[in-house]
DNA sequence: GGCCCTCCATGACAACCGTCATGGAGGGCC
DNA sequence: GGCCCTCCATGACGGTTGTCATGGAGGGCC
């Protein structure tokens, strides 16, 4: 018998997630949590044999939960599973030892055959992601270049951007153009979108 | 016996609805769909009593579906469920006809309950939507100045812009500061934010 | 008809933004 | 040390954007 946690902060879609996981005779839902927080307490409490995270939940990512689990509970596998399947969160979720990664628009036989594989000690992760993140490769963006874009993503003005991060707008605005060049965007509130797109802000 | 058709663009997240629903004894899932078009196929096919519907398809909105199912299957009551509950998406979609309305968040009895009480001819809107929605009221925005907003989403500029709504740059500029205004943002990015966030676009 | 209101459309002006050229700081390599 | 490279920072220039004042079109109301 496989002791399975789940995390979802969507509570309709964490029940389902259960109620699908509850009819294969081999794995048992021992815990559920509602945030990231409290799916760690949960894992130090039901020491589960693999932990199913949601990657978006509201206090902090999946990703940085599994590699805090990573430590806490080295002999629990994590599978991750999104919404938006993006090639840059499926390189930091492997970095933090992540061992499946999968998006939502899978069928239901794929989740569990995973968190079997993952019980062994292999690795899954969605095909079609794992080549995307390959052709896309790292990100281009220099640091500074990711922090000011991060920070251009909510609109702000150049100016606004420019005292949060203790700079001259015209060094903002400079950061901007280049990380726009990089990601062949016409403007910067485009570049944010393909910097989301690609999961690397 | 309640027949339910479930249409959910997510796979996993459709199965695992699907094994929800059928834990309950008066439920049966009689269809099941990816898409909006998919949707409405089904319907015909399989005249469900009721219809639960994602809001977010590939294709269409579920809204949209939902509207056009009243006339053909005017039998077919149908519940709405979204990841992002939006005061706006909630009018639009009583509008529409739609006889239930939750966010994903709802714990899994909900789901259930609201599904046979839509059946009676019953109606359910999530209570913190509903007031959200009331305190929102309608969309400030004029017609054309919720269209321009909507091709100003991408980020495209303001030429772009006016080529496809067939108006002068200036017009467009005009209608893009009047919207931000109305919304108290402070340039068109934030008024785009604001207005998703209220689903005004 | 006459009046008022909202919405739509346009152009002028100032402020903002994207691009370029330039130079300093730090790390890898011979 | 000397060289080269990338990253970071800054200011000047031209195009784009946001704001304002203005006027025409259409609907509700007396």
């Amino acid at each position: 018998m496989i002791r399975v946690l789940l995390a979802d902060d969507e509570n309709l879609i964490r029940s389902a997630l259960a109620a699908l996981l509850a009819l294969e005779e081999d794995l048992e839902v021992v815990a559920q949590a509602a945030s990231g927080a409290e799916a760690l307490a949960m894992a130090r409490a039901h020491t589960p044999d693999v932990a199913v995270l949601d990657l978006q939940m509201p206090d902090r990512d999946g990703i940085s939960v599994a590699g805090e689990l990573a430590t806490v509970l080295p002999g629990c596998a994590v599978v991750i599973v999104t919404g938006h399947g993006r090639a840059g969160h499926l390189k930091r979720a492997l970095e933090a030892g992540v061992r499946g990664f999968l998006p939502k628009t899978v069928s239901a036989p794929v989740l569990t055959d995973v968190v079997r594989t993952v019980h062994r000690g292999g690795r899954y992760v969605d095909p079609e992601l794992a080549a995307e993140a390959i052709s896309a490769g790292d990100s281009p963006l220099t640091p500074r270049e990711a922090d000011v874009l991060e920070l251009a993503a909510g609109g702000a003005p150049v100016e606004e951007i420019a005292a949060r991060a203790h700079l001259s707008p015209g060094t903002v605005r400079n950061h901007l153009s280049s990380a726009a060049g990089k990601l062949g965007a016409a403007n910067r509130h485009v570049a944010v979108e393909v910097a989301r797109r690609h999961g690397w802000i």
